[in-house]
DNA sequence: AATTACTATGGAACCGTTTCCAATTATAAA
DNA sequence: TTTATAATTGGAAACGGTTCCATAGTAATT
């Protein structure tokens, strides 16, 4: 088995050692276009005995098809965890094509068109579809990309012409699930750690949230309101922050798990209990969260399934296939032990 | 702006709207061999009028340069961590190259050769080079593989002879490092909570720390030593096991950070008090270790540090760069709060 | 003015596939 | 046996760049 990687067989070399025209050779490995069993076992043979392997470029170039998509997201698109990313990968990987992912720029005032023009680089890298993540991009631009560039889907943003590449899930009624959950344990008094106001998802839980609190009439003192950016960092400040406020609390909301957990260490390092003293609840449903102390009651979204459902649709998108593709990803809390129903003697 | 994906122009087409040859075209792009500055406007005037962008294919097919490196590894590799991922491409991008990641198969009895040959599947997609990460594959393949095609680079594993691209961490000795410091801060009864024991790393970190232990004349015993897999859940259920031997202990070893985090959370939970009744040893030292209840004290592993200085050889080796490169990752032991020393009465 | 040494430039040839069409062979129907 | 139809096959042309060499232009030198 020597051979290198600089001399490489081509198409040619194979053709005229099993003495046939490179048309046949290229059928047997398309698999397209008929081709004699004679001939393919001697299409075969040579090419094994020369080691050939096509080379892509070649092959991307005269047939226009890539086997990649691109990944666009920018920083602030939030961390797509690596679990997510292998569960894309795996989805691509039947289909022998390659993810290319990209930090990609948002639009700023004086680079107006910064998102477009770094989606088109990602594009003329060579791609044949776009997962585009996150709302980073304003929809005008979406919608002009994907009349240029069909084969794109949208995870994590919602398009109103665009329902059926869209794949999002409705933090608006998940942020207002998690207020309603808190009031109808009981909690008045609610202090809530934000996360970080640059996107679209933030601000829709934000809003559910607080909707959810003023629809059940009940307000939240502004000192209990701490804004965070999603961080460990954020989460342990905060709870400190909230928990020398003279306004007390029976519960705090965290825009994330991990603001959760470390808001509950600082806490519980402070001698507060968890829940007993202060109930807590998350946003994410993190892996870690069953194994907190308490183990967290938060939210559960199902940041896999939607990424799996994008690239389906982008695969079917791309290349003619006729995966099942799934647009219902329902918001769903996760009952665990950081919160408690307050008063429940009066149950 | 109005242009389309699908009738892109080509460098025949700029040519001719410069009024100049495509060999001129070619220049321009490349910025390689001398070229007027009034031609240079010209081209540049016809480039941005017709939207021109240079096909990738078309451009490694004839130059063999792909701007591309490949990152093979295998699921148990371990969880490379988004942020490192996210390193290595910010590292990659000042050269516009961009990187394929993929699941790599390793040897099996049947499979005598998977690992060589999914090395040579991600060189066959075109890349320039390639990142070996973890063990999962025999020294003679990666030397057979570098007198092939030398632009690789190991991560996560030492190859004797080539040590000059390989990047890895001394996991005995820091097992050995974590050893030490329990017993020289008086724990005599000592539990540990292993990990997966398929990679170098494992094995030499087990051994570092049984190696210290033996050199203190500590002995480990049997009923508490429990085996895990790095998991949140194993962590949580070795402590569960390990707490209800009868053999008691001051001080639990966890393999990675996550089991410890989770081991802590189930002793709390039982009211054992962290560390005053167990103390508790971690390694990675992950972000969140930081704010865990109480914060782990832990072994630093530099993967990040260990991943650019990778990366970086490798963009030397491809591209003729002279980026600094670091082979010094020396173990260090993060002091926090989750061991105590012991009858620090008697100090 | 003639010679020399660069700088600029055009474009054919090539990189390794796919695609398409014409040509050949095999098979079935008449 | 002849004809119609389908299955195979070969290879030129095309994909869109880079490379290299021959040629033209320019400036400096003698």
């Amino acid at each position: 088995m020597i051979h290198s990687f600089l001399i490489m067989a081509t198409i040619r070399d194979v053709a005229k050692l099993a003495e046939v025209g490179i048309g046949t050779v290229s059928r047997v490995i398309s698999g397209k276009g008929s081709v004699s069993q004679k001939t393919l076992d001697k299409v075969s043979d040579a090419m094994a005995a020369l080691n050939f392997k096509p080379n892509t470029s070649a092959q991307s170039l005269s047939s226009k098809r890539y086997n990649t998509i691109g990944l666009w997201g920018t920083k602030s698109s939030g961390e797509m965890s690596r679990a997510t990313l292998t569960k894309i990968e795996r989805e691509l990987q039947p289909f022998n094509v390659s993810l290319i992912t990209t930090d990609g720029e948002r639009n700023s005032p004086n680079q107006p068109n910064a998102a477009r023009e770094s989606i088109d680089n990602l594009i003329n890298k060579g791609c044949d579809g776009l997962i585009i993540w996150g709302s980073d991009i304003q929809d005008y631009d979406v919608l002009q990309l994907e009349k240029e560039f069909p084969n794109i889907v949208l995870l994590n943003h919602k398009a109103e012409t665009l329902l059926e590449k869209s794949f999002a899930f409705d933090h608006y009624q998940a942020g207002y699930i998690a207020g309603k959950y808190l009031v109808e344990n009981g909690h008045k008094d609610i202090a809530y750690i934000t996360g970080w106001f640059d996107t679209t998802d933030a601000n829709e839980r934000h809003h559910g949230f607080l909707d959810a609190l003023r629809d059940y009439n009940i307000s939240i003192h502004k000192n209990l309101i701490y804004r965070g950016d999603y961080t460990f960092r954020k989460g342990f400040e905060g709870a400190n922050y909230l928990f020398n406020q003279e306004q007390s609390f029976t519960a705090l909301f965290c825009a994330n798990d991990q603001s959760a957990m470390s808001a509950i260490s600082a806490l519980s390092s402070k001698g507060v209990n968890i829940p007993k003293d202060i109930s807590v609840l998350g946003y994410d449903n993190m892996n870690i969260a069953s194994y907190t102390n308490p183990p967290l009651t938060t939210i559960h979204v199902p940041d896999q399934k939607m990424a799996v459902s994008a690239v389906r649709k982008l695969i079917n998108l791309c290349y003619g296939a006729t995966l099942e593709v799934d647009y219902d990803f329902g918001v769903q809390l996760i009952e665990r032990k950081s919160v408690i129903r307050l008063n429940s003697n009066q149950n």
